[in-house]
DNA sequence: TATTGTTATACTCTATAACTATA
DNA sequence: TATAGTTATAGAGTATAACAATA
């Protein structure tokens, strides 16, 4: 817990770093250190709010996708929403199938697509762990005014559509992973 | 690589959102959706760049703390400025050292102590790699100006300081995780 | 006893590819 | 042929616990 000199809040890179790497933006470096770290405290503590319920933030995003939508949806779907691939998704729903929170359901005109559906022991879970999520969300962001949650989102905005131009004009792989949000 | 409805930039919750939960504060909830995305996609551009050098992100986050310290250091300090734990610095350890980066020397003095050393061939691949990912850190934020980019500095700074101290307060367990930092 | 490090195991998530069945 | 989903395999990263050696 105690962490090194490094830890300070929010990173600061000194002159040291300027010596080592004369060529670096130190605000750019800054402002991607902390990005990084603030999201990984972020999502820890989204975590360890889960982790009394024995469930992910990968599994949450599933069940909270699943009643978002409101009706039973096909597994690409949520493989779109969730930004990961189809085996993955089959993977993800053997679980919540194996715990009775999900239940897959034949689709009514096409007999290659499964329907995904919450059961009726997910929605109640669904309606008691979101809240306790925006309630942490809140909670981070408490010092920051609606005015600077604002700024922030637009920031944080900015930097989304510029790395997004630059992945597609270098025909890089798109951005991929997880997605992390909690679509709700 | 075509997104669903819901991927806008920034994210941003509608009505239906504030009808299905009236408790949650939009605000907050758009600041943490778009922090955590926002980190995904740019440690997903980090990883897409040391591919071709078949490196991961924590792997170089390894040789990048060695590199910093200018001396072989023990296994505990890469622990504590990785934030992770003792068995996966000797899992990691043990990586680089297959790989001839990084080497196991004998600490002059505790015979218990292990200290890690960056190889003749690793310093240079350090050399090249960290610029690169600095460049990449300049370009993802290249549309906010110094000025913007403190701002957003200061906003994770303030946010991380509330994650802490409401860590700590509820005796929590540590934010933990990687931090992800690239320290250089 | 406390610390340093190793080893082993298990779990989450991702990626890939081969495969079946359907459109 | 293209799409939907399943299955299997591999790998990264993390967590935990048992363990040996040293301070």
């Amino acid at each position: 817990m105690a962490r090194d000199a490094r830890d300070s809040i929010p990173i600061r890179l000194g002159p040291a770093f300027e010596r080592s790497w004369p060529a670096a933006s130190i605000g750019a470096v800054e402002c991607i250190m902390n990005l990084l770290r603030t999201a990984d405290w972020a999502s820890a503590r989204h975590a360890s709010l889960l982790r009394p319920y024995d469930l992910t933030t990968t599994q949450l995003g599933v069940l909270a996708i699943l009643y978002d939508a409101g009706e039973p949806i096909p597994h690409h779907v949520i493989g779109t929403r969730l930004l990961t691939k189809a085996g993955t998704v089959s993977w993800l729903v053997d679980g919540l199938e194996r715990r009775g929170l999900v239940r897959r359901v034949p689709h009514p005109t096409s007999r290659r697509t499964v329907l995904v559906a919450l059961t009726e022991e997910a929605v109640p879970l669904v309606r008691e762990i979101l809240p306790l999520l925006h309630a942490a969300d809140r909670a981070m962001v408490a010092d920051l005014n609606a005015e600077e949650q604002e700024t922030l989102v637009s920031l944080l905005g900015r930097v989304q559509l510029t790395i997004r131009m630059t992945d597609a004009c270098q025909g890089d792989s798109a951005p991929g992973g997880e997605d992390a949000t909690l679509p709700s």
